[in-house]
DNA sequence: GCCAACGTTGGC
DNA sequence: GCCAACGTTGGC
């Protein structure tokens, strides 16, 4: 599952329009609609076997909701090759989500993107270790 | 619902 | 190239 080379993601949705039980239900899904350059940029890197957490935004609390996987290269959008489209899959539901608040609150995450002030990149790459740590904090009930 | 932070657009 | 106006994101 681990393999080398390969990278960590955090992609943002909001529950209301497409949540980690969405992705569960669909098993797979096109990763479409990011209109941002950076967040472009992104996409464009990831690489079938990465892996991404799942960001639950404007939800109550928003939160890293499970893990899901890069199936397959990303590729430009056929309708509008400006912008990318990647194919994610679904990989797995935390038991306990993990709130914003609990990233904001663990000193090894203070360089997570996602805990800073203002940090709106719908999908940033997370390190290893951050992708570790969070994923070992979903594992834990409370 | 509010508003801060950020991105984009377009006049100059 | 600057910057004001506007639109969007997303936490609270």
């Amino acid at each position: 599952m681990h393999n080398a080379g390969m990278r960590y993601w955090l992609i943002k949705s909001e529950p209301g329009t497409y949540s980690i039980d969405d992705l569960k239900r669909d098993k797979t899904t096109g990763w479409e609609g990011v209109r941002n350059y950076q967040a472009r940029n992104f996409i464009r890197e990831m690489k079938k076997g990465d892996l991404a957490l799942f960001y639950h935004s404007n939800a109550n609390p928003p939160c890293v909701a499970g893990v899901a996987a890069i199936v397959k290269d990303a590729y430009p959008d056929p309708e509008n090759p400006t912008w990318e489209t990647v194919e994610v899959g679904y990989v797995k539901k935390f038991p306990r989500a993990v709130s914003l608040a609990e990233l904001k609150a663990n000193p090894r995450l203070s360089d997570l993107l996602v805990t800073k002030k203002g940090s709106r990149l719908s999908v940033q790459p997370v390190s290893r270790e951050h992708f570790e740590e969070i994923a070992a904090a979903g594992k834990k009930s409370v």
